[in-house]
DNA sequence: AACGCATAAGTAAGAC
DNA sequence: GTCTTACTTATGCGTT
């Protein structure tokens, strides 16, 4: 072995190596899926504008969102706290 | 008008108005774009997973991606600074 | 004891209790500290407005603080991504 | 003069002018206060780890500094429109 | 299980 | 007056 002494305990990264080359897809897929992420963030952006063009109040949109999300994050735990018990009575 | 005065800034937002189906178009498409953007944010969490898995430091490599995004950031900048620091010294 | 059970994790807090006196001087420190902070945040822009009183561009004023403070950031941030990686790297 | 056109709109800024003193002051009286400002976000931030060490939920501590500084906000807005109505009324 | 960090949301100021 | 940009706050995530 060239690059790294036997007791490291992350992969050799010199330019030439393997650990370099799978590195490098590591980092661009994650730059991919970040682009992508952020398209979107722009396209909810553009989303509110319009609905502040058509006369909606942005603040007032965004509260019902937020309110939503807390219902169905809400929602979706009493099933699983639903589901727990009915394992724990053997319902299957 | 049954709903809303005349003087109304806002669209009138009762249960069976055209605007009340507007607000549920606008909730939705947002609602359907911040489900793909978590999905995305997900992904992306599993990349970082995935890259531990195979031995790198899921630490350094933010810091590699945190970097690249400030170098890309920072030269799209640079323009924008010199221009604003030619207008600040009056040499248009 | 009157107004908490033995087991309770948090501290009771009814009007009469010690948790209550505590809770309010905690209270207070915050918001004796919120008033200074505000303060400050007055003073530099009372500074921000003198200066452009002067003669000079607020947003060009801006972007120097901004690219000192980035400065000084990553004098500190230098070393301590340098030791990231090498720890990233197995050479502790 | 030797380092501006007669049209500059910004005070001339070369490394031994008068404008580049008074540049640097301002820059040192902005940068000093920031730091100042900083240290009492870190005291705030101290003081809600204290507050969590001693029991209180830091989340619920903060809706409540929140909520006073509304008060305190509204309150201070009912006075405000009080003056202007006693103002109106020729009250002084 | 808790602590600190890092991202993300919301708010407020400033420019055009 | 609108629009963007910067700051502040808040929440969630990874780490110890």
């Amino acid at each position: 072995m060239t690059t790294s002494t036997a007791a490291s305990q992350a992969p050799a990264v010199d330019a030439s190596s393997v650990a370099a080359d799978q590195l490098k897809v590591f980092i661009e897929r994650i730059e991919r899926l970040e682009e992508e992420k952020a398209g979107l963030a722009s396209d909810i952006k553009d989303v509110y504008a319009e609905a502040k063009g058509t006369g909606f109040d942005g603040k007032a949109l965004r509260e019902i969102i937020r309110l939503r999300k807390q219902d169905h994050a809400e929602r979706q735990e009493a099933e699983a706290i639903l589901e727990l018990y009915m394992q724990a009575l053997g319902m299957v």
